[in-house]
DNA sequence: CCCTAGCGGTGCT
DNA sequence: AGCACCGCTAGGG
């Protein structure tokens, strides 16, 4: 299994408003290849390159936002866009796959996941190739817990990861997993 | 609750 | 090649 796959560049970049923000929705010729949580602090948006957009790039887009839409008033997506997670390792793309088989409403371990893919001793590996994936909410990395059904990290916050899990139905909405709570 | 050792993938020297 | 990260986990106090 090769080191790094081919690096295919991220030609377009199309913003979908919501109601906590601005997402941000990566496309390359082959489909979604990231999704980015709206920015915390405000920003200044960089320069969007919504221009000369193909047809193909915009229908990709309307399924995105639909399904995003869907996904954050709590109703399993419909359909998705064609996900391009070509840019990740070998090991990434073994783990974002088995995430990509957890179905809405349901949860793993990091441990379950590393044994779902033959590495069963990879768990904190599986963590950091979770952290690393570039499609969060539709390659549901939210959906794996630690192994004492605590919250474990997520990369785009812990509010967003508590956020999608209530919208599944995972967590109570006021109490919850309690967090990890190491050195602050 | 705390701490520790062991773990594997990644990225930087 | 070496090494310091880490969204981890099992085991022990």
């Amino acid at each position: 299994m090769r080191t790094r796959s081919s690096i295919e560049t991220r030609a377009w970049e199309i913003v979908i408003p919501a109601p906590g923000g601005e997402f941000v929705a990566h496309y390359s010729t082959r489909g979604l290849c990231g999704l980015e949580f709206p920015a915390r602090a405000p920003q200044h948006r960089r320069r969007v390159s919504t221009a000369h957009v193909p047809a193909r790039v915009r229908r990709w887009h309307a399924a995105t936002a639909r399904a995003l839409e869907q996904a954050l008033a709590g109703r399993p997506p419909k359909t998705l866009p064609p996900l391009d997670l070509s840019a990740g390792t070998g090991f990434q793309r073994r783990v974002w796959s088995a995430l990509r088989r957890i179905g809405w409403g349901r949860t793993r371990s990091y441990g379950q996941v590393a044994r779902a893919i033959g590495r069963p001793k990879a768990a904190r590996a599986v963590g950091t190739a979770c952290g690393a994936n570039p499609i969060p909410v539709f390659v549901p990395c939210h959906r794996v817990l630690a192994a004492d059904n605590r919250l474990g990290g997520f990369s785009g916050g812990l509010d967003w990861k508590r956020a999608l899990l209530r919208r599944e139905g995972i967590m109570r909405p006021g109490r919850g997993k309690s967090q990890r709570r190491r050195h602050p």
